[in-house]
RNA sequence: GGUGGGGUUCCCGAGCGGUCAAAGGGGGCAGACUGUAAAUCUGCUGCGGUAGCUUCGGUGGUUCAAAUCCACCCCCCACCA
């Protein structure tokens, strides 16, 4: 299947600006640009340093890039090291805080390092509008780019017109200028033709197609990509803990495969056709599973992504943790798929030492232990003592899977075997106490 | 700059001197049921080893007592200029 057919039967597409121009131009790689035929097409998708990580909200358009460049196509990421310091007012209900220089360069760093795990930085171009930004002096951007703006049509944009209602400030209002004039930058400088973003990017990708077309008369093109939402119509990859990372600092890989593990049976096709490389048409066969063998399609979801982002390594070990204190869907292999989960054993002897794991030191366990209140705050598992208690109460604390209802208990050397014990919280949330 | 209306716990939103850690809803967490799903029902939802302690934009004041009254300040919204 070729490479638009293919982002388009998995539903990346949002909306285009030029859906024909741009399905010729992704099939056919000729991409004409100031007099020159290339024979790819380049192009760009920015991210915003907001966090030293990104998280599986940003995930669809990094596979789209991905796919893209698996198709020959030249991607430039940029991280927005000067936006990030404007803040993209675009689909946010009021201002974020404002970040401090150094906060904003070291996430860069961070977040170059992860995309690096989904696309070749070798054959990418990566490149940080910070470093062209900060040469710029205010009135000549003023007066190059500030006087091709008009406010008319920039008051029309959903994007601003949602934060009329809520207060904008002048600052975040340049942010739609500051977007557009990377694509026109990166498009005398690397000949990128095309911007792909989220559904709320659209306002700053037209504008930045508006102001290539004005200073450098040349076409360009952009598309967007659907705002992910759950069933319910929540904001995809928020969990009771926040945000899905992919920094296993943040979130755990066991709770990352989890995550994918866990999520509802409408939603299967969808997040197998986004976030694997799996071919479509397994998708769908692994999509039409019947209920009990569907989990197998969402083991296999959860191992792919979690490969992508973490190593087939890391996968195989999530798998088996999971699956070794929840069962696994189909050890008989009944179910063909191309998935290298296949390949991982259910019946080592695995799984235990994959939790994640919270170290005790043992000179915690004075005189008669440690509380368990303590235990359930100290290993990350309740944010606070009332927490726990609540807890416990409620009936979702369980040591060693046995249920406490002592709110007063104590955890002495006798509750670990071979130095660790297993603390949960409901069924799903586990640690393993290690002592040490 | 003027006039009017606002800023309440994660979000929305009631409260308008004590009975307020603050109604109701949403969200979240847990339990039951299940398939580590959804739906449903039930409980919980500021911190605290429970004596207390901090919260209602900020600061000061009135009062035995303030989210509630007063003063000043900050911010938001609407209309006017």
């Amino acid at each position: 299947m070729h490479i638009f057919k293919e982002l388009e039967a998995r539903g990346f597409f949002y909306q285009f600006t030029d859906k024909n121009q741009i399905k010729k131009l992704i099939t056919s790689g000729k991409t004409p640009v100031r007099n020159r035929v290339l024979p790819k097409v380049t192009f760009y998708v920015g991210f915003d340093p907001t966090a030293d990580s990104l998280h599986v909200g940003h995930l669809l358009p990094i596979m789209a890039m991905r796919r893209l460049q698996q198709a020959g196509h030249k991607p430039i990421v940029l991280v927005g090291g000067a936006t990030a310091l404007v803040g993209d007012p675009s689909g946010k209900q009021e201002a974020r805080p404002i970040l401090t220089r150094e906060q904003v360069a070291a996430n860069a760093a961070a977040l170059k390092a992860q995309l690096g795990n989904f696309i070749s930085m070798d054959d990418a171009i990566f490149v940080n509008n910070a470093d062209w930004f900060t040469e710029i002096r205010f009135l000549d951007f003023l007066r190059d780019v500030g006087y091709r703006f008009s406010i008319n049509k920039m008051l029309a944009a959903e994007s601003v017109k949602q934060r009329l209602e809520t207060g904008l400030s002048y600052l975040e209002f340049s942010y739609m200028l500051l977007q557009a004039y990377d694509f026109y930058f990166l498009n005398r400088e690397h000949d990128c033709t095309m911007q792909f973003g989220g559904q709320d990017q659209w306002g700053n990708i037209v504008a930045g197609i508006d102001l290539v077309r004005k200073m450098s008369s040349q076409e360009v093109f952009g598309a967007t990509f659907p705002l992910l939402t759950d069933s319910q119509g929540q904001k995809f990859g928020k969990t009771a803990a926040g945000a899905v990372w992919l920094d296993s600092a943040r979130t755990s890989v066991f709770d990352y495969y989890q995550f994918w593990r866990n999520c509802d049976d409408a939603d299967v096709k969808k997040l197998l056709g986004f976030f694997t490389m799996l071919p479509v048409e397994e998708i769908a066969q692994l999509s039409e599973l019947q209920p009990p063998a569907l989990n197998r399609a969402k083991e296999i979801l959860a191992y792919e992504a979690t490969a992508l982002a973490h190593g087939s390594g890391e996968a195989a070990k999530a798998y088996l943790a999971a699956g070794g204190k929840f069962g696994f869907a189909d050890q008989e292999r009944k179910i063909p798929t191309s998935s290298k989960i296949v390949e991982v054993k259910e019946n080592q002897q695995v799984g235990i030492q994959d939790l994640p794991t919270y170290e005790l030191l043992k000179s915690e366990l004075t005189g008669d232990g440690i509380w368990i209140i303590k235990l359930f705050t100290d290993s990350g598992l309740c944010a606070s003592n009332g927490e726990a208690r609540r807890l416990i109460k409620g009936g979702g604390a369980y040591l060693n899977d046995q249920r406490i209802t002592d709110q007063d208990l104590q955890i002495t050397e006798a509750d670990f075997t071979d130095n660790a014990a297993i603390l949960k919280a409901g069924k799903k949330n586990i640690r393993r106490i290690v002592l040490s």
